[in-house]
DNA sequence: CATGAATGAGCTTTCATTCAT
DNA sequence: CATGAATGAAAGCTCATTCAT
């Protein structure tokens, strides 16, 4: 029934993530996005199910890739270490590069109802484990440690990455967000005991 | 305006996490929840400015026991790594012993809007610093890295204690979240490097 | 069952006219009008039916003043044109001397409901049974010409009034209404027409 | 925002006065508006901003065609007392013609809020400058009395016409508004002095 | 394929009134 | 007599979704 495909779909997106971006979740009414779409209110509903359709493919399409760039990335990367550093910078300079979307992802997509959440919790799982499968190399090849719970130590990095991310996004992207990468990628490999 | 005590402030703020927790931040009707009160529609006024003011005071007296009660355990600690240990220990515990405040927390008033996460910046604030605080005496001491972050190493500890919270949560609070204090903890300190 | 005596009834009566005419018929909750009069809200049951009650006896007890000075005053009055005259001056000045009550007669009791209408139709009778008495007296001595239909010729008069005062207090009260007792006199007596 | 034309436009304006004449103001909900414009609740807010708009939108058009009627019709007469005496006669059979807007306007507008007042205060001024034309034109002309103010004299003819209609809408328009014509305007010109 | 006018269910908040103390 | 905390009905407005054109 929905096509989710051809210019309008993607033009629909693309207004959503700024309508959103710029007017928060809460102000994001459907004729709002289809206006900056330059679309009818009823076009919309050619392309998506329904209002959450929209913001679920949205986030699905723009962190599919997201996800893909950043599995891309660490492949290139040799050490582990490496591939840690990698993952640590992908995630910071991608949402660098679009900050609308960063604060789509990180505020207000957080604004949203269950249903959301479970609709993408499938991209999510994917990002999981990309994490998963770094930190299962390490403990391998020796680099980590074999006692490190896989789960737990996902949880630390994403977790830390997310909350950087939101941190950076609420104080309206002011600074370099890149530049935290080293301290993070530190703190995951040595944590914070001194010698 | 709005008298800030009594035990009819208590139920209505009781009977708000329980219907929150059960049926959603986006099912929480005012009338809901004054009905599980056990109180007149109207009397929620009498306590409450509006119904963002019941989600804001309900996260702030919780949180605020929460921030309060971590705190003092904390004090309580000799060492710094006991201090950080006991950091993750009462944040698990304490939101173990309450499923539904622990829900409204990590996934319903994420939901909520702009509004209410500005009310309860105040007290974030306060657990951040509790947080802050731990870190640099534990520089000063000499037991962390001198070069540490403060801020980002605040990041990492806040951001894991909470994806491993909401995780937990989004599981059906079905394990013993507790149970992972010891793997957080060794986490922060450690890392993830291997000797 | 509603006593309608004692000073808490003339306190209550006073506060809601400062009420209403401070804050306008749609801001005047009974709420507000006993915390002015410095009473329980309850109390004000004790003496007034319903809040029509209170708007009613207000208007009531003020206007049966007023027709009663204003009736005092024509009967000082010898010559016809003299009683014309000062049921004129009466008006505007028994309401140039409290503003508080001539907005509430001119402006806000006029947003009210059609109960309090009713209400007040029996003191503003016996003010147009007075103006006509007026009328009746100078056609019977030959001053007034004896075709004039008294009931027009009063609703000349009342409307006349009515609408000098209203401008007036929309104005704010800011000149003197009392000045212009000799226009509206003369108008009444002579008409516009030059000679 | 608001689309202020179309027949759905006119359907509700026209519902609204029916309603309002019908129960009254404070009965006049914007759901009951709606139903007897055969419309949906939401429909009423494509074309007016909120309740408010409708009782200002009524009022301003019917008002706006009453006065430029009235002001065609004292165009095409010749003498200055012709034209007051059109004036009169016009108010009068215009507001004979519509039973509903005659109680809307001479009743239930009045019980409205002050914002209201607000939104109709320019299609008044223009009624009242038509007024104050004529009675100008009557000075300049010689007929009226050099020394009549202006502003006074048309409180008197409006708060005199405006006096006479209420009556009458309060006695259920029951007899023949148009027949005082002809008293209205000999006490407008010579007043109640007999010679 | 595209439109956008129309729909109508749903929710927060106010405030006159009551009644146990 | 007096209190004031509690009541609960009532109404304006929004916005996702539909469907005739």
């Amino acid at each position: 029934m929905a096509k989710k495909t051809g210019e309008k779909y993607q033009a629909i997106i693309d207004a959503a993530v700024r309508v959103i971006a710029r007017q928060g979740y809460h102000n994001a009414q459907v004729s709002k996005i289809a206006k900056e779409a330059k679309v009818a209110d009823g076009t919309i509903y050619l392309y998506f199910e329904n209002k959450d359709d929209i913001l679920i493919s949205l986030f699905n399409e723009k962190m599919g890739n997201f996800v893909e760039t950043n599995r891309r990335h660490i492949a290139e990367a040799s050490s582990i270490e490496q591939k840690l550093y990698v993952l640590v910078h992908a995630h910071f300079s991608q949402l660098s590069l679009d900050h609308d979307f960063a604060k789509v992802t990180q505020i207000e997509l957080r604004q949203s109802n269950p249903h959301i959440s479970e609709g993408i919790g499938n991209v999510m799982k994917q990002y999981f484990d990309l994490i998963d499968e770094v930190i299962r190399e390490g403990i391998d090849k020796g680099i980590f440690h074999p006692d490190i719970d896989v789960r737990v130590a996902r949880k630390m990095i994403f977790g830390t990455l997310d909350e950087v991310t939101t941190s950076w996004v609420m104080k309206q992207c002011k600074y370099d967000l890149v530049y935290h990468t080293e301290s993070v990628h530190n703190l995951f490999l040595y944590g914070m005991k001194g010698k």
